[in-house]
This record gives C-alpha cells, sequence and structure tokens, in this order.
DNA sequence: CGTACAGGTCTA
DNA sequence: TATCTAGACCTGTACG
C-alpha cells in the first residue's frame, strides 16, 4: 500500500492525516519471518537479522518514515513497544485484507492466490504475553510479499481507490492504536476499586461464599416472597420461587420484575444488581485483569462485522459505570476524556448529503435541533424517530414517527430505507468507504422457513434487512471513529517527547468515546488536538460537506468525573479521602 | 467431567 | 403472535 496518498490535499502543504505525512513519498519495508530469523525488504533489497535485533533495527530505520508492512500488527507490535519503539505506520495485511475481501467495489479475483484461505482464517493473536514470536504460527505459511502485491493490485484497480484507500490506512493505523493502548494500559486504581466494592458488598468473602451484604438481603427476600429457600443465584430456582409465590411471570428479567408491584421485588433488584456487579467486575475481575496498576484489555479493531472494534477479556467494551471513579490518572497527570454526542445520525447525515439533517447536526444536541428546526415536537420524538429509522424500528412512537422523518430528511431517511431493502434481497450493502456487508446465509434467497428455527422466511428476510439498515450507519460510523483515532494518534505523539508513555496516549476507546492519558501540564493542549482531529476525520469522510462532530471534552482525574468536570480550584477534590495502607484484597 | 447453550445484564 | 442494531461474558444447567 506504499503507493497509496489518500489523502487529496496538496503535497506541498506537507498536512499530517491517519496515513503520517503525506508530503513525502512513502517507502514500505516488508517485514517476512524466517524461523528465528526476520527478513526486511525494502526497494528489493532483503535485510535479514535476529529477532533479538529487529527493535534496533526499525528504531534506526523510524526516522526515515517508512511504513512497516506486516501479517498482522498483533504478531509484530507488542513485542517492538515492550521494547520501547513506535511506529508511526503500517500496512497491517491481515485487516486489509479483510477489507478487501468482503468489499463491493473489488474485483476478487485479483485477490486470489495460493494461500487466499490462509490469510482469510488468520486470526488476531491475544496472548497476555506479548512474546514477538509464537511457535507453529499459522501466519508464517503465508507470504506477506505476495499478498501485499495482490492487496496493492486490487486497491489501484477498483474505482473507489481513494475511498478505500482511506479505509485501509485507517484500519493499519488503528491496529498499531489497540496495541498501544493495550501496551499502556489503562490506570486501575485496584485500592479504589476493591473500597468501592466492600462499600457496596461487604469485605471479599471466601471462594463460594456469598459477600455479608448479599447474605443479609437473602433472608428478607425470602421473606417477603414466602419461600424460605429460594435461591436468587439461580435463574431457574428464582423463577420456580416467584412461581409459587402466585407470581405470574415467564423470566427474571430486571424490566420483567421492576413492573411487578410487591414488597420482595425491591430488595430482589437490588441483589441481583450486587451479584451482577460481583460476577462481573467483582475481586475475581481485579485478580484477573488489573496488574500494575493498568487494566489491559485486548482490543480488536474491525473485531465486530461492522468495523466496530471487539474486544477481549475484562468486558473492556462493557465497562460499568459504577466503576469508574477507580480508574484514576497517574500523579501529575490526567485524563482527557472526549465523546461524540450522536455520531451515527450525524453520519447519516453527511454520507446521504442531507442538507435538511446536516442543519440539525449543526446543534451541539441533534435532536434538539430537529426540535427547533420544526421538524418534530419533542427531542425524545426526535430520538426515537431517528433510533427507530437506523435500527427499523417500526412499531410504537418510533415507527409513527417514520413519515414525517422521511418528508423532512428524504435523503437521509431514503438512505437507511434503500439499504434495508438490499439486504432483503440479499444484497450486500456497503459502508461509505467501502467496507461490504457480509453475505446472507442462503436460506435468505428461498421461501422455506428455517429448519432451525422455524422462523418463517419472511421474518428472517426483514431481519437481515435491519441489519443492512444498520450496517451503513454504524460502520461509517466506525469509520469515522477511526479517522478520529488515527489522526488524534498522531498529533498526541507530536504533544510529547520520549516513549509512548512518557507522552500523551491513548488508554482506552469505545466506539465514539476516547481516553488519552496526559502529563496535567499537556492535558489543555490534548483537548485541543482530539478536537482537531475530529474535525479531521469529518474531513477525510465527507469533504466539504458540512457536517459538525462536536464533542463533549472533559480534563479529569477520574474516569468518572468526565460528565462532571471539576471546578480548577477543588483540584483534587474527587479523589477518593484517603487510600488504605494495606492490600485489603489479600485472603 | 468437560463442553455448549440459555439466560441475564452491562456497553455504545 | 411478535421482530429495533452491534457486542462481552458471567453463571447455572443440560448433555455427551
Amino acid at each position: 500500500m506504499g503507493c497509496v496518498r489518500p489523502l487529496c490535499v496538496p503535497r506541498e502543504r506537507r498536512t499530517v492525516g491517519p496515513l503520517g505525512d503525506t508530503g513525502r513519498v512513502l517507502r514500505s519495508v516488508v517485514l517476512v519471518r524466517r524461523g528465528d530469523d526476520v527478513e526486511a525488504h525494502e526497494d528489493g533489497t532483503v535485510t535479514r537479522l535476529g529477532r533479538e535485533d529487529l527493535p534496533a533495527w526499525v528504531a534506526a530505520r523510524e526516522p526515515g518514515h517508512p511504513r512497516w508492512v506486516w501479517d498482522d500488527a498483533t504478531r509484530w507490535y507488542p513485542g517492538l513497544l515492550a521494547a520501547g519503539v513506535r511506529v508511526e505506520r503500517c500496512t497491517d495485511l491481515r485487516l486489509c485484507h479483510g477489507v478487501l475481501r468482503r468489499s463491493a467495489h473489488v474485483d476478487q479475483t485479483l485477490l486470489a492466490g495460493a494461500d487466499t484461505d490462509g490469510w482469510d482464517a488468520l486470526s488476531p493473536v491475544t496472548a497476555d504475553e506479548p512474546a514477538l514470536f509464537a511457535l507453529a504460527d499459522p501466519a508464517d505459511r503465508l507470504d506477506p510479499i505476495a499478498e501485499l502485491a495482490r492487496q496493492q493490485a486490487a486497491l489501484a484497480a477498483s474505482p473507489e481507490l481513494r475511498r478505500l484507500g482511506l479505509l485501509l490506512a485507517a484500519e493499519s493505523a488503528g491496529a498499531l492504536v489497540a496495541a498501544e493502548m493495550q501496551h499502556a494500559g489503562m490506570p486501575w486504581r485496584a485500592d479504589v476499586h476493591d473500597r468501592l466494592l466492600r462499600d457496596l458488598l461487604g469485605p471479599r468473602p471466601v471462594a463460594g461464599q456469598r459477600p455479608a451484604v448479599l447474605e443479609r438481603l437473602l433472608p428478607e427476600i425470602r421473606a417477603a416472597f414466602g419461600q424460605p429457600v429460594m435461591n436468587p443465584d439461580s435463574p431457574t430456582d428464582l423463577l420456580a420461587s416467584l412461581r409459587a409465590a402466585g407470581l405470574e411471570v415467564t423470566d427474571t428479567r430486571s424490566w420483567t420484575l421492576r413492573e411487578i408491584e410487591h414488597p420482595g421485588v425491591e430488595p430482589l433488584l437490588r441483589y441481583k444488581k450486587l451479584l451482577r456487579l460481583m460476577h462481573a467486575n467483582g475481586w475475581s475481575w481485579l485478580d484477573a485483569w488489573v496488574r500494575d496498576g493498568r487494566f489491559r484489555p485486548v482490543f480488536l479493531p474491525a473485531g465486530v462485522v461492522t468495523g466496530r472494534w471487539a474486544s477481549q477479556g475484562g468486558g473492556a467494551l462493557s465497562a460499568p459505570v459504577q466503576l469508574r471513579p477507580a480508574a484514576v490518572a497517574d500523579e501529575g497527570w490526567r485524563f482527557v476524556v472526549a465523546d461524540v454526542a450522536q455520531l451515527e445520525p450525524r453520519v447519516l447525515a453527511g454520507m446521504s448529503r442531507d442538507a435538511a439533517m446536516a442543519e440539525a447536526a449543526r446543534a451541539r444536541d441533534l435532536y434538539q435541533g430537529m426540535v427547533d428546526s420544526g421538524a418534530v415536537e419533542t427531542r425524545t420524538q426526535a430520538k426515537l424517530g431517528i433510533l427507530g429509522a437506523m435500527y427499523g424500528g417500526t412499531r410504537g412512537e418510533s415507527g409513527a414517527m417514520l413519515p414525517r422523518l422521511t418528508r423532512r430528511y428524504p435523503a437521509a431517511v431514503g438512505l437507511v430505507e434503500q439499504a434495508a431493502r438490499a439486504g432483503e434481497r440479499g444484497e450486500v450493502v456497503s459502508t461509505l468507504l467501502g467496507r461490504g456487508s457480509p453475505r446472507p446465509g442462503p436460506w435468505s434467497r428461498g421461501d422455506a422457513d428455517d429448519p432451525a428455527t422455524g422462523r418463517a422466511a419472511d421474518s428472517r428476510r426483514r431481519a437481515w434487512g435491519r441489519f443492512t439498515r444498520n450496517f451503513v450507519v454504524q460502520g461509517t460510523g466506525a469509520e469515522w471513529a477511526s479517522c478520529w483515532l488515527a489522526d488524534l494518534r498522531n498529533r498526541l505523539w507530536r504533544l510529547g517527547d520520549g516513549l509512548l508513555t512518557d507522552r500523551p496516549h491513548l488508554v482506552f476507546f469505545l466506539h465514539d468515546e476516547v481516553v488519552v492519558h496526559s502529563p496535567a501540564a499537556l492535558a489543555d493542549d490534548v483537548a485541543e488536538v482530539v478536537r482537531a482531529a475530529a474535525v479531521e476525520a469529518g474531513r477525510l469522510l465527507f469533504g466539504s460537506f458540512p457536517v459538525d462532530f462536536p464533542l463533549d471534552v472533559a480534563v479529569v482525574r477520574s474516569w468518572a468525573d468526565a460528565d462532571a468536570p471539576l471546578d480548577p480550584a477543588a483540584e483534587d477534590g474527587n479523589l477518593p479521602a484517603e487510600v488504605p495502607d494495606t492490600d485489603v484484597r489479600a485472603v
């Protein structure tokens, strides 16, 4: 991909975007494993070196701004980072292969090779210990040089070269960000986390025992339902006990129980909530996922079909708001927490070039913007209507809003409707930058009901239409976020000096939210570049089309404070009052 | 006894 | 009769 220059900026400006400095000719260096050695292929010359010499060799080359081409960043970059080497840019053949293979804008015959199946099947490496090389790695049977040539040929022949090239560049940058976030880790105070748990649950129980607070709630619940041996830990037992108590329930979900007027419901819900907290993010979570004051989930760019990131380990994508107080910046450092309000409706406005919706998006609150322009009466109507349009909701209030939204925002609604119809016909739909949706199963084309589920063919087609409807918006939203991240990564690097973790650096990313760990003195600069990167992402995706992506940015000591920024005068007011001297987690 | 799945709850 | 998207991951339970 060394020849690709997706940014359409004049060369003399030497603007730095997701691809790094575009003002110079890009050189690619392809890294290939050969047993214990590494071959570096560069302009026809081959350098062979021992694996232990690689970090120093890469570091020495880095000032020339090469593009490092490798089979898969998770197999190379953690080792480099561990050796203190950060690279500016790469081509991640695994991720690029995934995009190109599914893109409707690519001639698939150009990607066909002897090891295409191997590239299709290549999985990221997610071991905790970032070894530079694994034994018996299936990646070793793949030829990165041949694959690079195929990908370059496929890209060059694509009618959507610019957009696809941008997507590949952003995807590769994402691979770097993911490895760097795992390397740096999210600062996490086990002592604060433990105190939160003890406040809510009581002291850490020995294995197999209930925490004290749950133990106290239990008789209260049993008495209220008149079921002296009921066990709310077991869904089966709980359902049976509730029915024995005369309640006509068919499941034990919280929102089901909340509808019931019964004195036992309140303590039961409290019990379930606390039990869930202990299971999902309790003491064993701390033991498993927090080491040396850092929470290090594995981030997997494009781990979701829409292009969103997935994660492994520690449930990073569902880090409960309740525990965010435990994420505390290091002494003398701050978190800069930024998120985009209503990313997906804004993306929809941009990709459909719907002028009226873009006008509403000029407001900080897009839904309020819709109200102010007279499209709908209330903010709730706006939100329900938009969500219904993007998710395919037809019932209730969201469905009822659709005709009005269609009249007011014909391009935006038309785009998602078209995506839904295409999906119902079994066609592939594409995001703005050219990520293709997966093909539906073969059953979707026939009229037969699914023998496995008994679901009617018609119902399955509509379900697939809802998926493709959402795919184009969620997927393009992920592309915006990838460009934001990639550009932000470059800007953060230039703010500081030294190692990655000496400078402001990304520590968390969740669809439309980033957390940057920054020296306190640079936090305001970080806030500025976070906004600048968002502007750049909008420009990269939508050019001069006027759609805004306003950010909420907060400079805080704890992640939990992001929603209520600190008064600078009371700088340390939100920190825990005191930190225990002893580690009470010892069992 | 180990694996697979269902149920539930957290995230955007 | 009822279907509004994408995930992670815990437990208990059924099954081979």
